[in-house]
DNA sequence: ATTTTATATAGCTATATAGGAATATGGTTA
DNA sequence: TAACCATATTCCTATATAGCTATATAAAAT
């Protein structure tokens, strides 16, 4: 039961559900994400830790950055069904649907200097 | 995404998600849940709303009693979805098994006058 | 009509959660 | 080495949530 409901917990929250969707697109850095869901980055940095508790999102260091992407064998199998289904949800939202969009032009060299 | 988080914290709570398992079994009203539960009748009461305003839950009035069950025909995809998969999630678990099996034991004609 | 019974709502409290600012960490570059 | 950069952690505040008790509602039985 623990581990459904860490699933369950952390895709009960919009922005943790908007990091998900942008991470089926492509992997992201935190600062990356910080520009699309227009957030602090200590904010971000703990939906993902929410995120990663739940097996729902792996991080890799490259350098400096951190890159953050969905996990090809999620660790249970509540992690890996959802991941699945949400491959097809929410996908007309027109929050997901902006929010999608402004991830896929967001370039981490591009963003160096100007976020903070 | 709005009816799509509604499920999600809908279910992200394991008193719910017992409530949800144990509806699979069979048709409940308050007072049986309450007994399994080992919880005060209001918070079951306010359990069972938002099970229901997330469609995860439907209920029905007979003479005194209201039973809830789950909906055959369930309001949105999401919580169509998700009560498929819960059928087959967490059926291991201790706690649940517990109080699944105590629900099949109950009577609400048993539980008058005891509970409270 | 009054009482009883099952459920719902209101009001309260303790805890959990989301968010930000400030700071720590750890790797990179000068 | 020192300065810098991306990320993580800590601390704080505002809001959300879960649970309770007390009370309201609505139907049934006396």
């Amino acid at each position: 039961m623990k581990e459904y409901l860490k699933v369950m917990k952390a895709l009960s929250d919009g922005n943790r559900t908007k990091i998900v969707k942008m991470l089926a697109l492509k992997e992201m850095c935190v600062c990356e994400m910080k520009i699309a869901l227009e957030m602090a980055q200590p904010s971000v940095s703990k939906h993902l830790k929410i995120l990663e508790e739940a097996g729902l999102v792996e991080s890799r260091k490259e350098g400096m950055w951190v890159n953050y992407s969905l996990p090809k064998k999620p660790a249970t199998s509540y992690a890996k069904h959802m991941l699945e289904v949400l491959g097809d949800w929410i996908n007309d939202d027109k929050e997901i649907k902006t929010v999608v969009k402004l991830a896929g032009t967001l370039d981490r060299c591009d963003i160096t200097g100007q976020g903070s």
